[in-house]
DNA sequence: TCAAAAGATACATCAATAATGCACTTTATA
DNA sequence: TATAAAGTGCATTATTGATGTATCTTTTGA
């Protein structure tokens, strides 16, 4: 029971464009290259999940020379709730069919599971990208440092 | 981000215990061979989380013949909460550290989350296995007719 | 006292899927 | 028109949950 890498990698890589456009360069694109280097992460994940928020509409992606992404919406408008939700997929937590359960039919498992995801979500509801953004110079710090020297920093 | 099988298949175990000694025959020993039968499961699988179960001391497991197993608490003192965190695991629903992500130290996704998660099992704190029974007579038809035809019903 | 029936335990294998890698395409622009 | 970026599809690897096989231990009734 975890959130798939993915979907954190998603939440980061928001976190680092929401951070980057609180600066003094709220205009700068980011690159796949560059968000690899900060998180020292593989660009083809990276690659999806930066196509995946651009069709979510979260963030702008331009392609050619120069291009690169930037947050589409304001950060307080950017719900953690919608975002985990359609990163991460919206299945039911327990599934009845596979294999099918024969109690079912007088089952209340499941419905009692899945008011359970509900709150969860409706929890994440009352956060945004904003909320994340909250020790924002620390992390415009943090970025930077990451950021020139991508050598190192590594960890388990 | 789903439960897992082994889980599912507890909570399934502890409902057929709670069904039958609702019934007519409240001492009746449970074995690993019938909730097989009547779930159509691994009985390998369906072993391990009787163990488990066992050491948790919410079922009383005999060995030998005419063992079996039945549950060890009333119903309504078996909740939810603490079957699901004890069978599936209580790790953090996301993981800060593997890959490590730099911006740990002024991050505030991990306590949200970590907080959503919580509520969660708030949530399943307010039910037991006696709220799983409520359709106590149902659920003692079903597993009677699945235990009676073992080779039927199957399904994907 | 022994055979059979039950759970306990250890180890091996299979399957699902998430994670990652590689190659190539498309687009923008200097 | 070369280059730097994202887009796309397919292949591979790694993780881990799910399942299988074998054997051990315990209990009890014949």
């Amino acid at each position: 029971m975890q959130l798939k890498k993915y979907t954190d990698y998603g939440l980061r890589i928001l976190m680092y464009l929401g951070s980057v456009q609180n600066s003094e360069l709220p205009d700068k694109r980011a690159t796949i290259k560059e968000i690899c280097e900060t998180f020292k992460l593989s660009a083809n994940h990276v690659n999806k999940v930066v196509h995946h928020l651009g069709r979510l509409k979260l963030i702008e992606t331009r392609r050619g020379k120069h291009g690169g992404f930037l947050l589409a919406k304001a950060p307080d408008e950017i719900r953690l709730d919608y975002v985990i939700r359609e990163l991460e997929g919206d299945e039911a937590w327990i599934d009845c069919h596979n294999p099918y359960c024969v109690a079912l039919p007088a089952c209340e498992l499941n419905s009692i599971v899945g008011r359970g995801k509900e709150l969860f979500y409706e929890h994440l509801s009352r956060y945004t990208l904003k909320d994340l953004l909250k020790n924002s110079a620390q992390l415009q710090q943090i970025f930077l440092t990451a950021g020139q020297s991508p050598a190192l920093n590594r960890s388990a």
